[in-house]
RNA sequence: GGGCAUUUAGCUCAGUUGGUUAGAGCGCUACACUCACAUUGUAGAGGUCAGAGGUUCAAGUCCUCUAAUGCCCACCA
């Protein structure tokens, strides 16, 4: 074990070597384990068309951390993983790909295109696992599902039947968004709202009444109405105005002659008009408007249809037939113009739907769809988030949550693509029933025809994802009990009966509800609450207990990264350059809970170099260390007296490991993976290891060396525990190090089987940590005036310490070694009062003088000035401090031990004020 | 229109329930390559905690208002 480590850590060497480890040991795998409590993460399923980016690597790093460390503490832990196979961005990268060989998938058939994403998901469709495998990723793969997985579809046609058979699924024609360049319905949240400088075009409508069409200056001749969109005036059925507007009173109920159509439409009247929007007459398109379509129902005006679904106009737009809605909104205009029917044109910033695949402008178009009415389900969500059931970190998303779902609108699930689950439903060609099925129908159960055909629009993805935490668990297959299941995985296929809660696997039983989801806030409302909604409809049970939502990553402006801006920061570029501990350890210490990450690529350095600290105390340890005697050390430690040194890492280290312990069960990553990282460095490292180095390398044998070496050792290695959710390969590979078994040896041993280090109240000493601290103070001091005094290096100085108290002398005089080495002393003298030594300078840590001995003369102006100024900072807080101990609301009300610390700090600082003032009147 | 978040050192950000002297990383300054580590060590400089008002014995922390920035939602023709 005392091999030679390189000087450098060198992460490629070792990730891939662990990974495959962990793998072939099957150290990820979790199986119902009755004796265990059970601790279980489903992933946010990547798109099987994804790339690993920021968001993912921060995402999954969140949920390594997770489940790596209650797997430390003894759950049976499951990070359950999967692939999503995203219906719409699936099917426009194999379109993609068609069309570099000329084809459309027309020209395919469903059938054979179908096959043709398969193969394409053969061939890159475990990309991404791949790269979360480089992440460190502890998932138990070989139950990795997909959302197309057969057993998974099946349980999607039963959600679909089941909720069919409640009456909650319906086919209705409506304005939805409608995405021209994918050609397929979209759910609202699929076409979310951006900003877009438009104008807003003011145009006249002729009043059939008048004289003639022609229009004339007078404005009874015709009504003005405003519109962002005036291509869609082809299809206007209606001008509506408020009933309460004086200014059309006069004309409700008379007709127009739509320009460019001439076609015959009325003014009516509607108090959704909102007066003072434009000019408080609105153009009604009903098939073009989600608004204009309820004022179309509610006045039953006529709808014409404009556009062809991939956004060019039809025939009914006339002259206009065949030219794309913005070149046709252009020509509309200049045809206005000429026709002397634009009155002006305004400037005006509008929010249009986008598509969420394809960022194509949302068309509203009117199409038959079929829904899920929301309502019934969303009661029983909101309840179980509203009674805690459920529990959102941090907490600001739950009113999120519940706004949206209090206002839940009826969900769009049909989708014109080919790619995804195909609607269970199948439509008698005879009887012109519709019939949800299962399995599928051969005969129309109402009238017994055979002339069936099954609905073409697929389901929405997400109709598939909603299911995610207890269909990857192999519902609605029946399983068998807990104890069997291990060594009978089979399941087999039921049909649906009607009670859905009762049927579970036994792994769905033990992992059911799951613990947490981690996600980013946008997936809030497409994955989140339909969970949340699916949980309590089909297993009548909440789908997980918390819900942690992490920051978005941005780039160092505040950008969310994206390829388009090209601000992408690779974190397999980092993984290869800075090592994925690096990668995972640097995003998480910036990471605070729920904040956005600004990231820029210096940032791993601070992984990488912490990686490098920990190796090069590992190596120095390693180094050092007498293997017989750690070894025969570790079984008969307790009970040796192992000196305030090594008492004091032992105290340091356990309160870290309780911090440790809070914030992670707080999900406060950062504040954990900090405390580590301070402590590591800047106690253990800068501290104890300077101070155990002379004992260390020193190879005499030793009761001290011994206790040094052991407690060296074990912290080494308690923290390398700690930190392994964080740095999963590095620990692994130093841990493997410090192991004493030899080659004859073949058990299987990893960090990742240990126990997580238990908190030893015990073993936190605060007495040994305050002595410890004057001690590092005093040491500090003595650097510090060295280079105030401006002394190089290698001059060799002297030290007077005056302490009073003959306890307090011997324990520092039992570290007077340590102290001359740390602070660069070539000789100490402690003496018992302060008696301003010759030609010195002296500093005051507490009740200890400290008086460096000059050979030549002290520059008292410079010293002077420096204890003036201290002298006055110290009178500014004592006053400050009194007037707060004079006032009688505090002494009342303030706690009794806050009153103490101020009045001991009070003393404490008086005490100093007057050594500093005769220490000041010395220096003459 | 509604909601949420952010504003603390030159930069990027921590700061849980209000309680000594407000922290870190990077950057900066000075010094040091003495055998764990220059991906290092030592020491240091740097902050009226966005502004105003309020509650309190006590406010970076709680309340109100204001300003700036960002995000989300909404039937913004």
């Amino acid at each position: 074990m005392i091999d030679e480590l390189s000087k450098q850590y060198h992460p490629k060497e070792t990730e891939d070597k662990w990974y495959k480890f962990w793998e072939e040991n099957n150290l990820f795998s979790a199986k119902a384990n009755p004796k265990k409590k059970p601790f279980c993460i489903v992933i946010p399923p990547p798109n099987v068309t994804g790339i690993l980016h920021m968001g993912h690597a921060l995402n999954n790093t969140i949920q390594d951390i997770l489940i790596r460390y209650q797997r430390l503490k003894g759950r049976e832990s499951l990070w359950m993983p999967g692939i999503d196979h995203a219906g719409i961005a699936t099917q426009n990268v194999v379109e993609k790909q068609l069309a570099k060989e000329g084809l459309k998938r027309q020209d395919l058939g469903r059938e054979k295109f179908i096959e043709r994403v398969w193969q394409w998901k053969e061939q890159y469709g475990s990309t991404i696992i791949k790269q979360l495998k480089k992440l460190g990723a502890s998932c138990d793969w070989p139950r990795a599902r997909f959302t197309m997985d057969e057993e998974y579809s099946q349980a999607v046609k039963e959600v679909f039947v089941a909720l069919w058979g409640k009456g909650l699924i319906y086919q209705d024609n409506k304005v939805i968004n409608w995405c021209p360049r994918c050609q397929t319905a979209l759910s609202d949240e699929e076409a979310p709202h951006r900003e877009l400088q438009g104008n807003l075009y003011y145009i006249k409508y002729p009043l059939k009444e008048s004289p003639s069409h022609q229009v004339t200056k007078s404005p009874v001749e015709y009504i003005i109405v405003a519109t962002t969109r005036p291509e869609t005036m082809l299809g206007d059925t209606a001008v509506a105005v408020n009933p309460k507007d004086k200014r059309y009173k006069h004309i409700v109920g008379k007709t127009l002659i739509l320009p460019l159509v001439n076609r015959e439409i009325k003014i009516i009247a509607d108090s959704l008009v909102d007066t003072k929007f434009g000019t408080g007459a609105v153009k009604v398109t009903p098939s073009h408007d989600p608004n204009d379509y309820l004022l179309g129902k509610k006045h039953k005006l006529e709808f014409v249809n404009v556009m062809h679904p991939d956004g060019r106009m039809n025939e009914n737009a006339g002259d206009y037939s065949g030219l794309d809605r913005f070149e046709a909104r252009e020509v509309i205009l200049e045809d206005l113009k000429e026709k002397n029917l634009l009155e002006k044109t305004e400037a005006h910033q509008l929010s249009a739907g986008h598509c969420y695949r394809c960022h194509t402008i949302i068309e509203p178009y009117l199409s038959r769809q079929w829904f899920v009415k929301m309502a019934p389900l969303a009661k029983p969500a909101i309840a179980a988030v509203k009674t805690g059931k459920i529990k959102f970190y941090p907490k600001r998303w739950t009113k999120v949550y519940l706004n949206w779902m209090e206002n839940i609108q009826d969900w769009c699930i049909s989708r014109q693509i080919w790619w995804g689950h195909r609607i269970p439903l199948w439509h008698c060609q005879d009887c012109q029933k519709t019939a949800a099925s299962v399995d599928d129908l051969k005969e129309c159960p109402v009238c017994k025809s055979s002339h069936l055909k099954q609905d073409q629009d697929v389901l929405d993805t997400w109709f598939s994802s909603w299911l995610w935490p207890f269909a990857t668990f192999g519902w609605p297959f029946v399983g068998e009990p807990v104890s069997q299941l291990a060594s009978e995985p089979v399941n087999r296929l039921k049909t649906l009966t009607g009670k859905p809660a009762n049927r579970q696997t036994g792994e769905l039983k033990y992992f059911y509800p799951t613990s947490v989801l981690v996600t980013a806030p946008e997936i809030i409302f497409f994955w989140v609450a339909r969970m949340i909604m699916a949980g309590e409809e089909f297993m009548r049970d909440i789908p997980f207990r918390d819900v942690y939502i992490h920051g978005t990553v941005r780039d160092i402006e505040g950008k969310k990264m994206s390829k388009s801006l090209g601000n992408i920061i690779d974190p397999l570029d980092i993984i290869s350059e800075y090592g994925a501990d690096a990668l995972r350890f640097s995003l998480i210490s910036i990471t605070a809970q729920g904040q956005d990450v600004f990231l820029s690529e210096d940032r791993f350095q601070q992984g990488r170099n912490f990686a490098n600290k920990i190796w090069n105390a590992a190596r120095f340890i390693l180094m050092n260390l007498d293997k017989a005697e750690v070894q025969a050390g570790l079984e008969s430690f307790k009970g040796q007296d192992l000196g305030i040194v090594n008492r004091w890492i032992l105290s340091r280290f356990y309160s870290v490991l309780k911090e440790t312990d809070k914030m992670l069960g707080a999900y406060r990553f950062n504040e954990a993976a900090n405390a580590l990282y301070g402590f590591f460095w800047h106690e253990f490292c800068d501290w104890y290891l300077e101070l155990a180095k002379p004992i260390l390398v020193n190879r005499e044998q030793s009761a001290g060396r011994r206790n040094t070496q052991i407690v060296a050792y074990k912290v080494l290695e308690k923290f390398l525990r700690v930190i392994h959710p964080f740095m999963p390969f590095i620990t692994e590979e130093i841990w493997q190090k410090l192991q004493f078994t030899t080659s004859q040896s073949h058990r299987v041993t990893s960090i990742m089987t240990q126990a997580w280090p238990s908190a030893q109240e015990e073993m936190m000493d605060k007495a040994a940590e305050a002595k410890l601290n004057l001690i590092f103070q005093v040491i500090t001091t003595i650097r510090n005036m060295r280079q105030e005094l401006e002394l190089a290096p290698e001059k060799d100085i002297e030290a007077v310490i005056a302490a009073s108290g003959k306890a307090h002398r011997d324990f520092i005089d039992s570290l007077s070694l340590d102290i001359k080495r740390l602070a660069g002393l070539s000789a100490m003298r402690i003496e018992e009062k302060y008696q301003h030594p010759r030609s010195s300078i002296t500093s005051i840590i507490k009740d200890v003088h400290i008086s460096i001995l000059l050979e030549g003369a002290v520059d008292l102006e410079k010293e002077k000035i420096k204890i003036g100024e201290r002298i006055e900072k110290i009178e500014l807080e004592i006053s400050a401090k009194q007037r707060t101990l004079a006032n009688k609301g505090f002494l009342q009300k303030a706690p009794a031990e806050v009153i103490a610390k101020e009045k001991e700090r009070v003393v404490e600082l008086t005490a100093t004020l007057k050594r500093l003032k005769e220490i000041r009147d010395e220096l003459h």
